[in-house]
DNA sequence: GTCTATATTTGGATAGAC
DNA sequence: GTCTATCCAAATATAGAC
């Protein structure tokens, strides 16, 4: 069944008003019928298509923390030093918080709501998508274009610096996501110390591709990679 | 009534045992039967002491914020300079995150959970202590020691990089909270560019008390001023 | 596929004895 | 101040008609 602006599948109206409920109010505090009212269905027509409510709470971080893995990793490899690197990890993660800030804090609030395998698996994709950053890291100090006392601080300051956009950021606010993205770039390459040729490295100095090239389509089929992680009937 | 080692007043033990399960499990999801339980009482006596569960929550919230604030605005104001305000800042911060680190995950998830005046009141506590660092940074500005493109967003993207301890920080992890908040504050001079006479300025570079010299005693005031501003009977 | 109706459990909060 | 017992609203999830 295609989708069009008119003809949006309930399946999909589910997710969005889930994502929409779990980030104003939190998982918790978003009952069924609640969810079921902003959908446009009956409580019970919901068990037609998700399984339980947790099941709708991983797949909606899966699907998304898939989305900017996959993004993120084609935006880094698209480059070959670390600066440029370190520059792209960092616009690209901006970039995908920003464009979906509604998932970015569902990811960043309520992973504690799922227990057993669905926690194990989110945490997993998470870590897999921070070592992205470290190994950055790692090679830029290897390359002798970084210094850091502490790699792995500078990089968990860095990520939860970026991670932080999720609670204070509005795509109405007076700096556009581009410039954000920049911003924290310019402070990635400062916190590592960023040298070459025993210059300071700043952003303006790189030739690094504009984070709003982001492709963003990537997201369609790491939608299908989190569905058939997904046990259960909502596969369909 | 004076507490001692073997005789913790109930009042206190109810609000260990919520922010213990808030932080653990986030408020929605702790019952008014697991907290009693957690504080070794029956559910009806809690009520003899609190308010409701979103009052019990909010004097939590406030008591905290309102202790890091004094503690932070002293650490700041026994400094002159900008860059030796700005590595005071960031270091009470962290260390202030790091002592009570269930605190500060209450106080970085749960705003949410508050409504009205409650949450105005924490809001505009939070906003107040985010308001030390914007200053600190406007002054090393003016001052001729900071340059950066975008002070606000360095503002937020330091405090987010703080605030984002309590999401992976442990006592008994690999390395001591002091250690932690040098590293931090190095990073939060590198982002404001931080020079003097043309030097760039690095924490081992400047002469600031260290951060274990905290002074958490002040707590204990902030925590009758929090009971102050909670209506309510919980304040005895 | 979608509904009404409901089973069942759990939630916050209170009554009233002691 | 603390308890047992309980009220009542709201929760998740399902049954079964259409």
């Amino acid at each position: 069944m295609e989708e069009t602006a008119e003809n949006i599948g309930a399946d999909v109206r589910i997710m969005r008003a889930a994502v929409r409920l779990f980030a104003r109010n939190g998982f918790q505090a978003v009952g069924i019928r609640e969810l079921a009212k902003e959908a446009g269905l009956s409580s019970a027509a919901l068990y037609h298509y998700m399984g339980t409510k947790n099941d709708l709470l991983f797949q909606i971080m899966m699907e998304a923390l898939q989305a900017w893995y996959e993004v993120t990793l084609a935006a880094c490899e698209a480059e070959t030093g670390a600066p440029e690197k370190l520059c792209a990890f960092v616009r690209s993660h901006v970039i995908s918080s920003g464009r979906f800030p509604l998932e970015s804090v569902v990811i960043d609030t309520e992973i504690r709501s799922l227990k057993g395998d669905q926690r194990s698996n989110v945490v997993a994709l998470r870590d897999q998508y921070e070592g992205l950053l470290d190994r950055i890291i790692q090679q830029g100090i290897e390359e002798g274009n970084f210094s850091t006392g502490d790699p792995k601080l500078v990089s968990l300051g860095l990520l939860e610096m970026c991670n932080g956009l999720s609670r204070w950021y509005r795509p109405e606010g007076r700096s556009t996501l581009e410039d954000i993205a920049d911003g924290f770039a310019d402070i990635a390459l400062a916190a590592v110390n960023a040298k070459r040729d025993g210059v300071p490295l700043r952003l303006n100095s790189l030739k690094v591709k504009p984070a709003s090239n982001i492709n963003h389509q990537v997201s369609e089929r790491a939608s299908r990679v989190a569905f058939l992680a997904h046990t259960g009937k909502a596969e369909k």
